[in-house]
Parts: structure tokens; C-alpha cells; sequence
DNA sequence: CATAACCTTCACGTAAACGGTAAGGTCTGA
DNA sequence: TCAGACCTTACCGTTTACGTGAAGGTTATG
């Protein structure tokens, strides 16, 4: 399996839609680190920095975090990698309950965070899909009416 | 039936969570009128103000859109009142018809936007289940492990 | 009618999240 | 090997969405 390969800024910000102004800003803040730098220091990325990237345009753009709350969330995230790399290397039951405990914990957190918001958006959402269903009905009450008037008489 | 009271900015910013200074930002942004001022030009509030200060901390928090964009979201909300207004005054079936037609389409408008970031987040949070729903199975199985070791031979 | 607790309109300040540009180094194909 | 496209860091600029006074007017209460 020859190494795949990596990817300079500008491409990575084609494949993701973002702007390679923003990536950096990204990496200043901490969300994230190339996989690798070339010779000449350019910034190369793998596979996994995509995917992290696509993730964190999710939670800017879809749940509208902050990149702060992102920094957050990723950290996260990177602790329950560290974890999960712990729970390779014992076999101790005990210590591999209490890592998954660990892991499960944090994961809820996030799985929280994003269901409250879901929930919120979600009674936003029904509020304008039933004043959409009432115009509807209006709409097709008012088709009767327009079709009585066109052929009077007709009605039943 | 004695008209409502009218709150001041302070009062109706403890009611919707937010600050008198991004209330007045919003009127100033043109997302809202007070509903009157007093004599000494105090910006005094009804309970629609309250309910469309609501709406656009909704907009705001739960869908994470911009001043910019509820500023036109709540101008389609007013020509949709408009328009509901103009239904009022007209017996005309096809005129009738027409006014609730651009009123659905505006609506399906709004409605097509919550639905594509709920899909989104909806996503985001199905992943983020998954990933959840196995970390329990994981820590299932190592329960069974650790239940094992505790109890050797007494499995079945 | 005084006074505390509001409110008003400027107007400047600020944090977040980038945009843009300068000055210079790197890569790659002909 | 060299031109053009790409990259680097550094730094200043900008927009958004307010925060924070200042200077002065308004309202409710004792």
C-alpha cells in the first residue's frame, strides 16, 4: 500500500469549500494540524485532516458553533482518540470499563449539545410547517370556491 | 377589553433573554418597530413585539443565521401579513387565489431553509449517535468480560 | 418636588472570523 | 534552469454584532 497521497492548502480548500485563509486560521486556532510539512514547509494534508475539516465546517455552518465551542468539541474528540488508543494496549477489564465510561461521558456531552439544538430548530421548523399546512387549506378552499363561481350550480 | 400594557426595553429584555442594546440594534438593522413610544419617546413594546423578538432569537441562536438574513426573512414575514391583510378586503375568488399562492410560495421559502440545516444537523447528530450506540455495545461486552473474570465458571 | 431608576441618542471600543496584501521562499514542467 | 503558479509568515483591514460609557432627558415613588 504505497502512502496516499497529500494535499497542499489550496486543494484541500476546493475539496472542502472552504478558504485556505480559513484553514490556517483553523490551525492558529488550534482545530486542527496538517498531517504533514513538505521540504519547503507547505502545509500538506491527509485524508483524516478532511474529514476533520468537513467536521468542522458541519458544526460552524449546520449547528452554528463558534469556532471556540468547535475548539471544544474537538478537543473532545481528540481525547476519546487517545482513549481509544489506550484501550488497544491493556487488557485490565477494569481499566477498560473505566475508559469506555470516560469515552461514553464525553460523547453524550456532544450528543446533547446537538440534540438541544436539533430540538430547538425542530420547533422552529413545525411552527412554519403548520402555518404552511394552514395555507394550504385556505389554498384549497379557496380552489372550491373559485370552481363554484366558475360553474355556479354545480355544486354537488 | 383595556388595552395591554406596554413594557419597556428593560422589561421585555428579562422576558426574551436578550440585551436592550441588541434590541436596539435590531430596530436599528430594521427588524422590528416598538409598538409605540411614550411621551418622552421611550420605546414602549406589545406582545407581538415580544413574540417577534422571540422569532428572531430563534433565528438567531437555534438557526445560527445572521442579522442580514432574518432581516429578510422577517420582511417576507411582513409581506406575508400584508398580503394576509389584502385577503381580508377582497371577495374576488381568483384575486383571493392568487394572494394565497404568493403567501405559500414565500412561506415554502422559509420552509425549505430550516429544512435543509435540520437535515444537515439531523445528520451530524445521527453520526455522532452511531458512534454512541457502539461505544455502548462495547461497554456492554466488556461488562460481560469484567462479570467473567469476577465470577470464572459461571458463564452459562 | 426631589430623587433614584429608568430611558434617550451619539459615539467610540471590541472580539470573532476571517480578507487582503506585501515580501519572500518553493515546486514543477518545459 | 527558469518562469509561473503556488506557498510561507506577518501584519494590517473589515464586517458583524454587539458592549460600554457619556451627556442629558423621563417616570414613578415617597
Amino acid at each position: 500500500m504505497i502512502s496516499e497521497r497529500l494535499l497542499r492548502i489550496q486543494e484541500v480548500a476546493g475539496e472542502t469549500g472552504l478558504t485556505p485563509r480559513s484553514i490556517r486560521y483553523y490551525e492558529e486556532r488550534g482545530l486542527l494540524r496538517p498531517a504533514a510539512r513538505s521540504e519547503g514547509a507547505y502545509r500538506l494534508y491527509d485524508a483524516s485532516d478532511l474529514e476533520q475539516l468537513r467536521f468542522i465546517k458541519g458544526l460552524r455552518d449546520d449547528a452554528g458553533l463558534s469556532i471556540a465551542d468547535i475548539g471544544e468539541i474537538v478537543e473532545d474528540e481528540e481525547s476519546r482518540r487517545r482513549a481509544r488508543a489506550a484501550l488497544e494496549v491493556t487488557d485490565d477489564p477494569a481499566e477498560r470499563r473505566r475508559i469506555l465510561l470516560e469515552r461514553l461521558a464525553s460523547i453524550e456531552g456532544l450528543h446533547e449539545r446537538l440534540n438541544a439544538k436539533l430540538a430547538r430548530l425542530q420547533a422552529m421548523f413545525d411552527d412554519v410547517e403548520v402555518r404552511k399546512r394552514r395555507l394550504h387549506d385556505l389554498l384549497a378552499a379557496s380552489d372550491q370556491e373559485l370552481a363554484a363561481s366558475i360553474e355556479p350550480g354545480s355544486d354537488r
